[in-house]
DNA sequence: ACGCCATTAGAGTATAACTCTAGAGTAATA
DNA sequence: TATTACTCTAGAGTTATACTCTAATGGCGT
C-alpha cells in the first residue's frame, strides 16, 4: 500500500477536480495538470479512472468511517452515543464538503477489483460494531430491540437525507443547524 | 416535451446498459445497439451522453414522486400516512430494481438545463407537499411540531438506506421485510 | 402535387482515455 | 565504486468513442 507522495497528489487534484466539473467531465489532463504530474505517472499508480475514481471513495469513506465507528466505542450511555454519532456525521460533513459531495453521489456498485472489496470490508466493519452496541443496551434495556439493519437506517438515514439536501444546493440550510431537533427525534424512535 | 416512441426506446436502453455497465463504461454504441436506432436519432433527442443520463434520471424521480405524493394527500390520520409512504418507498424500490439503482447512485448537482430545474421543480413540489402535510397535523394535535426538513429526512431517510443496502448487495434482507419495524420506530420518532 | 419539417441515416472528425518505450533516480550488493 | 535491479517519471503515439455534418426519407397540411 503506497504511501507516496504523488499518489497523494493525484487523489487530492482528482477529487477537486471531479467536484468542480463533475466526474464525466474531469479529464485526465486537467487532473495531471492540477497535481503537476506526468501522464506515465498518473498511470503508473491507476490503471484507469475508474480506479482513480474508486481510490477516492475509499479514501473518503475510510476517514469517515473511522471517526464514526470511535463514536459507538465510547462507553457512555446510549443517548450521549446516538447524539455523538449525529453530531459527528453532521460536522463531518460540513468540514469534508467536497469529500461528501463525491460520496453522496456515487455509489460503488458495480465496481469490482479490490477497492469494492475493501469498501464492503469497512461496510461490514463498521456494521459489526453497531450490531455490538445495540446489543450491548438492548441487553442493558435503554434501547428497543430492533434490528441492527432497521438502527443503523434510522440512526444514519435521516443525517445522510439531511446532508444531501446541504450538499446540493446553498440555499439549504447547514446540517448542524438541526442538530438538536435530529437527536430528539432519534433518540424517541430508539429508546426503550 | 416529445413522447416519441424512438426516445422512450433509447431512454429505457440507456436504463439498461447504465445499470449493466456502470454509467462511464456504457458506450453510446451499446445503447445504440440496444435500442435498435440509429447515431443520428440519439443525437437528435439527446445533444449528449450527460443530458441523456439526466432524462434517464428524470424519468425515474418524476415516477417515483408522483406515487409518494398521492400517498400523503390520501385523507387519513397521520400513522396510516406514514406507514402508505414506507410502504409505497420500499414496495417502489423493489419494483423498479433498475430505475432505484440509478437513481440512488447517481446525484444530479452539477446539472445544468432544463433538466436540473424539472428536477429541483419536482424536489420543491413534494417538499410543499410535505409541509401543507406536516401544518395539517400538528395543528390536529398528532404530530409533534418538527421542521418540515426533519420531517421529510425522518420519514424518508431510514427507507431509502435500507432499500440502499439491498440494491448494493443482492445478500440484503427485500426491503419489505423490515416495513413493520420501519413504520412503528418511524411513527415513534414523529408522534405527538 | 408540392413544399415543409421532423426524423433517420451513417460516414467523418476531434478529443480524451489509455499504451509503449525509454530514461532518471535510488537503494542494495559486491 | 561498479553493477544490477527496480520504482518511478516522461511524453510521444495509438485507439476508442463521444460528437458533428450532410444528405436522404417519410409523413402531413394545403
Amino acid at each position: 500500500m503506497p504511501s507516496s507522495d504523488t499518489r497523494d497528489k493525484i487523489v487530492a487534484a482528482a477529487l477537486a477536480t471531479f467536484v468542480e466539473k463533475g466526474v464525466a467531465s474531469a479529464t485526465l489532463q486537467a487532473i495531471r495538470e492540477r497535481a503537476e504530474v506526468s501522464n506515465g505517472s498518473l498511470f503508473h499508480f491507476f490503471a484507469n479512472k475508474q480506479s482513480l475514481c474508486e481510490a477516492v471513495y475509499l479514501e473518503g469513506i475510510q476517514d469517515y468511517q473511522n471517526g464514526l465507528a470511535e463514536q459507538l466505542k465510547q462507553s457512555g450511555g446510549a443517548r450521549e452515543s446516538v447524539a455523538a454519532v449525529l453530531r459527528y456525521h453532521l460536522e463531518w460533513t460540513e468540514r469534508n464538503r467536497d469529500r461528501a459531495r463525491f460520496l453522496s453521489e456515487r455509489g460503488y456498485t458495480g465496481w469490482g477489483g479490490d477497492l469494492a472489496r475493501q469498501v464492503d470490508q469497512a461496510n461490514t466493519a463498521l456494521m459489526s460494531t453497531v450490531s455490538a452496541w445495540v446489543r450491548r443496551h438492548v441487553a442493558e434495556g435503554t434501547l428497543k430491540p430492533v434490528s441492527p439493519e432497521v438502527v443503523v437506517a434510522t440512526l444514519l438515514g435521516p443525517a445522510q437525507l439531511l446532508c444531501r439536501a446541504w450538499l446540493a444546493s446553498d440555499s439549504a440550510a447547514a446540517p448542524t443547524s438541526h442538530l438538536d431537533e435530529l437527536v430528539a427525534v432519534t433518540w424517541r424512535a430508539l429508546s426503550a
